[in-house]
DNA sequence: AGACAAACCTGTCTGC
DNA sequence: TGCAGACAGGTTTGTC
């Protein structure tokens, strides 16, 4: 579900949550990403006691600070995961795995049906060196992102456009959806070898993988199924994407049948006539 | 190096 | 109505 507006949505709406204070933990007790157990002591450690200081995003990554501690709380939402700031009387929906309980009668609470989400602790001050976060790439709504750094990474590879924007070392933060929706925009097929770009067109991407990821947010994210934010409201993007999940609609660009094909084993949409390899 | 599949899980939708 | 199968926005791991 969700990719770096998405993301960085959540982080935007926990912002109410700053400056309150923990008073306990409560977790399900199963295991998250890869079936690896929650290490609810050291979150404990990080986080009760204390009050938050902010929220940061890396990637698709959030990092919780806390006062006086100096481990982060880490979490990635997977497919399916959610992150809400809700009044502690709300009842608690299937699927909660791990419960903030907050000063002011509120709660914050990660829930994930499909268990494909992540929940630690990172060093604040050293969150780079933590597996999940050592390799990630540049942010592409820091400006971090330009042309000739697309175009560096893109060389020095033989596989498919697409696969390398997936690719979370080079560029941190984008996901399926809108990997197809950059390159519609920048009018590149998406089975281009990456070492074939051009660096004009490496521009191009990187000016348009910047602006789709832009609108994205603005709209408050893509909401196809499950994605919400800390509020618990969806994202407003879904209308305004121009090929995913549009297999047969007319490009919105010159009208011919978008196309569906299965690219590292992900759904990939384009205009077979506007976007060239 | 890179393509591919499977793995981690549950929910939802489709077609028979 | 029931059931099987496909599919889902992410990441890791192993095989060829």
């Amino acid at each position: 579900m969700p990719e770096l507006p998405e993301v960085e949505t959540v982080r935007r709406t926990l912002a109410p949550a700053v400056g309150a204070k923990v008073s306990a933990l409560w977790s399900s007790g199963l295991p998250l990403h890869m079936k690896r157990p929650l290490d609810v002591d050291a979150l404990r450690r990080a986080s009760v006691g204390a009050s938050i200081e902010g929220v940061r995003r890396l990637g698709k990554y959030l990092l919780i600070d806390f006062s006086r501690r100096s481990d982060s709380v880490l979490v990635h939402l997977g497919m399916t995961g959610r992150l809400r700031l809700v009044r502690a009387s709300e009842p608690r929906g299937a699927h909660t795995h791990v419960v903030w309980t907050l000063s002011g009668g509120r709660e914050l609470r990660f829930s994930d049906p499909r268990r494909f989400g992540q929940v630690g602790v990172a060093s604040r001050g050293a969150e780079r060196e933590h597996p999940a976060l050592r390799r990630l790439g540049v942010d592409p709504l820091a400006g971090e992102l330009t042309g000739a750094l697309l175009h560096l990474h893109a060389l020095a590879r033989r596989t498919q456009l697409k696969t390398l924007l997936l690719d979370q070392s080079i560029i941190a933060g984008i996901g399926n959806i809108y990997a197809s929706e950059a390159l519609w925009r920048a009018e590149i097929s998406p089975t281009l070898r990456s070492y074939r770009l051009s660096r004009e067109r490496a521009d191009r991407l990187a000016r348009a993988v910047v602006a789709v990821l832009r609108r994205a947010l603005t709209k408050g994210g893509t909401s196809l199924r499950d994605f919400v934010d800390a509020d618990g409201l969806e994202g407003n993007n879904a209308g305004y994407l121009s090929v995913y999940a549009r297999e047969g609609e007319p490009c919105p660009r010159c009208k011919a049948a978008i196309r569906r094909k299965v690219i590292q084993g992900r759904a990939t949409f384009y205009c077979p006539r506007c976007q060239r390899v």
